[in-house]
This record gives structure tokens, sequence and C-alpha cells, in this order.
DNA sequence: CTTCTTGTTACTGA
DNA sequence: ATCAGTAACAAGAA
């Protein structure tokens, strides 16, 4: 379930451990991946030189190598650095459990990145939905072009409506969904959002009020901002690199809370499908 | 046993 | 062309 905080917060804990680190050896475990990953084995004393992230989507870059390696980790994948010597968890996923892990917790290895002194990276996967991809310089640019309006860059006001005019008859859930509008937003944040906004998920966009719309655009920011700064949402115990939960799971105001209490009204939070997903909403604080 | 779960894509039918 | 709905992907939890 990482979404956009969840990914960033991963990639500012993977970025302080891997960066410029000389790789000794790739391997991979699950064959599914094979066929995304031909002409690996060049990476081979190549280094990463920076991870760069679009939407839920990490993009390693490397000083010798003109190759992009992209990681989405879709809904079970972690991406998990040990230092070398110690079997001690440094930068997770999800995992289990908030506790401590070692190399054996970990039993749905995809693929590993090995650096010369010994601490390694790798990419476990219960469901094995997440990718690693090695694409070029085209293939990124083509990747990078479905992507919709970044929510940590500053997006302008008069965009997103131009994005809500091209899509009147979908259904506001529906819309924050799809990555090629507004990237990096899943079913956690768009629940959210829309209880920030007050506007109830299963509205048509056209029916968005001109204050409404205000208040959606501003929340997408503000919600995913303030969600990075709390290192993301534990729900399915993700941890972070310092095996510490995300902390956004305390400021939830519907997400997984169906049948409890609406904490501004008294309400009970509802749940229904939207979408194609499970939805939480305040009907009387969402109109 | 059945049902549900998330992210994304592909497909179908309206 | 849009949009909703659903299957598929794979595995585990309830």
């Amino acid at each position: 379930m990482p979404e956009l905080p969840e990914v960033e917060t991963i990639r500012n804990g993977l970025r302080r451990f891997v960066l410029n680190k000389e790789i000794k050896e790739l391997k991979i475990f699950d064959k599914k991946l094979t066929p995304f990953l031909l002409g690996y084995k060049k990476l081979k004393n190549d280094k990463i030189l920076e991870i760069d992230r679009i939407g839920k989507l990490l993009i390693f870059k490397f000083k010798k190598s003109p190759l992009f390696l992209l990681v989405h980790l879709k809904m079970t994948g972690q991406l998990v650095y040990l230092p070398n010597n110690s079997k001690k968890l440094m930068v997770g996923g999800h995992s289990n459990s908030g506790q401590e892990k070692d190399r054996e917790n970990f039993k749905h290895l995809r693929f590993q990145i090995n650096f010369l002194k010994g601490d390694v990276l790798f990419l476990n996967d219960t469901r094995r939905f997440a990718y690693v991809k090695l694409v070029n310089k085209i293939e990124l640019n083509t990747i990078k072009g479905k992507f919709g309006l970044e929510p940590l860059e500053k997006i302008k006001y008069s965009d997103f409506l131009k994005l809500l005019e091209g899509r009147a008859n979908k259904n506001i859930k529906a819309f924050l969904l799809d990555q090629s509008l507004v990237s990096g937003i899943g079913n956690i944040y768009a629940d959210e959002i829309l209880f920030a906004a007050g506007v109830l998920p299963q509205r048509k966009v056209f029916s968005l009020k001109e204050s409404e719309k205000k208040l959606i655009f501003s929340n997408i920011s503000r919600i995913l901002k303030l969600a990075v700064k709390k290192r993301g949402t534990t729900f399915s115990n993700y941890i972070d690199a310092e095996g510490q939960t995300g902390e956004f799971v305390k400021l939830l105001k519907v997400y997984g809370r169906d049948g409890q209490k609406c904490q501004k009204c008294q309400n009970l939070i509802l749940k229904d499908r939207v979408a194609g997903r499970g939805t939480h909403y305040c009907p009387r604080c969402q109109k």
C-alpha cells in the first residue's frame, strides 16, 4: 500500500545509505523479473548516483550506466537495506510487525543488490506485483509522460481546473486515483483528502462547486506533505529508515475507521465501494 | 470453504 | 472518446 508519502519516505531513507556505494553483484531470485532486467549485469562496479521519484515510482540513476532502474512496490513490495555485518533491518516498505527483523524474516526475496563492503539492498514482495525494470532514457521519458501533476511540487490551480474540466463525468474519487491526472494518490489518501475537503467520494466532477474544487486542490498538497512529514502511514506495519512506524496513521480520519464515530461530528463513518475500491467517508461532514 | 484486500492494466459494454 | 465495472495479477488474512 505504499502511496506517495511512503515511497518518498523510503526514498529519503535509502538515499542516505546507498548513494555512491559500489555495486558488487546483482541477483534475480524471481524469474518473472528476468525479462525486465536484460543487461543488468552491466551495473556491476557501477554506483547509484541518485534516487528520484515520480508518483509512486522510484527511479535509480547510475554513475556510469545510461540506464535507469525503476522500482514500483505496488501493494506488498518492500525495499530493504541491510548494512554490513548486521542483521538488523534498516529500511523497509511493509513488514509484518514493527519489531526488528533479520534477513530470515523476508521470505519473498525477488531481487538483490550486493554492495562492495557487504551491505545489501533487496526487494521483498509477498504477492509479486512489484517490479524492477531497467529502461533507457527514451523509455523513461515515455513512462514519465504518463504521470499527472506531482503534488509535492508547485501545482497551479488553473492546471488542476483544466484536468477537472476534461473529466466531468468521472466521480471525484476515481479522478484522484487516476495516476495520469494527479500522481501518487492511492486509496488511503484519496479518502483522507476528500474528508478534509468535505466532499463525498461518489460526487461527479461536474457537480463540484468552485469552493469544493478549491478545497480538494489545497488538501491534495496539504495532506500529502503532512504525511511525508509524518513518515507515511503505517497500516500494514510499514517501517521507515529508523525502523519507526509511520505516524500519519494517528491522523487518519476516515480510512479504516468504518463503524467508528467521526471525530468531527460523532456520526458513524461508512464504507462503500466507489471506483472499485473500499471507500470510507463521513455522510454528515462530506456533502 | 469463501471473501476481501491494495496498484495497475486490460478488457468489455454502455 | 469517456466512463464504470470487472478480471487479472498472487498471496495471505479473516
